[in-house]
DNA sequence: CGGTCTTGGTTCAACTTTGAAACAAACCTA
DNA sequence: TAGGTTTGTTTCAAAGTTGAACCAAGACCG
């Protein structure tokens, strides 16, 4: 078929969408960067961790949750476990299995930098969105994201070199 | 003022936002990377200078449309000046300047991988918007984009490092 | 069991990004 | 026009990312 370039309307939409998601994690991570010395990959990792039962979770289910690579949070989570926010456990049900559990001290980390990182958020985004606007823009990425659900959906429509693993979480 | 957290419907916005954006942008960057051997940025950049006049722009202009550092915009420049796809000038009335311009075989790389990235963009993003979506993301990101003129909006509300200059191409 | 395939994680080298510093050429301004 | 400031760009080291390769340790199967 013969290629469908984009329509002029879903160029300004693209157009838009680009630079202002790239503006808006530059933001991100120099806010983070400033007032937490890390930047918003690994404020999210702390997050994910505080939120999970014991606060703990496996690296790959964490990676999955990130969508990230694991070879990613390998390297994420060695500095923040030398920076001692994170700490790495043996999982004793599987042993090839690593554990990442938040410690105490990335704990206060975060809450003190979680009211800084929400205003920011709320700075770049929310605020200059209705009601209404925050209703679409969840249901567009909602649609957006379910794309990525089993299948890869982009370039080699075969070879998808991650796949969801069953929700053992050995924690 | 305390801190006014995000709200259920904003939290689940954010969340769908935060993941898919991450996910399109790998499924972007390896796509390019499969079929032009490089990262969406460095296809942006051709892309840029190939509408620009005479192909060419100078190295603070094209920053600014990528929303780049300059720094980052160097190094990905020295690339594609390696690889032949975009060639360096001088600027003859500011001789500070530096002129990226796009060379015939960037060009023809450029021709070659832009229908398999916009078919990429669309099974992404746009095939799974209703039309109405479509206009709901440009107003969106519109807005967003906004809030990144003149002020930082962002972590440090002073030291801007990034200002528009005067609008002398020097083309 | 013994062999093989899969899975969970890490490692390594190549590449990219970041931010501060360094330069050099324009631009004032007294 | 000398001296100081701003602007355009590059450089450099530190930090982060990528993808392939590697190493166990589970899972399966005959």
């Amino acid at each position: 078929m013969t290629t469908r370039w984009l329509t002029p309307e879903e160029q300004r939409a693209w157009r838009a969408y680009i630079a202002s998601v790239a503006l808006v994690e530059d933001a991100l991570d120099r806010q983070l960067q400033q007032e937490a010395g890390m930047p918003h990959l690994y404020y999210s990792i702390l997050a994910s961790l505080s939120e999970a039962p014991e606060r703990r979770l496996r690296m790959t289910d964490l990676a999955e949750r990130l969508k990230i690579t694991r070879s990613r949070l390998t390297y994420a989570v060695t500095r923040l476990e030398k920076d001692g926010l994170v700490r790495r456990e043996d999982c004793r049900w599987d042993k090839r299995g690593s554990i990442a559990t938040l410690t105490d001290e990335g704990m206060r980390v975060l809450e003190r930098a979680a009211p800084g990182h929400v205003e920011t958020v709320r700075a770049l985004l929310f605020d200059r969105l209705t009601p209404e606007q925050v209703g679409q823009l969840e249901e567009i990425f909602t649609a957006v994201g379910e794309g990525f659900q089993g299948d890869s959906a982009h370039a080699t429509p075969e070879d998808v070199p991650w796949r969801r693993r069953s929700p053992k979480s050995c924690s």
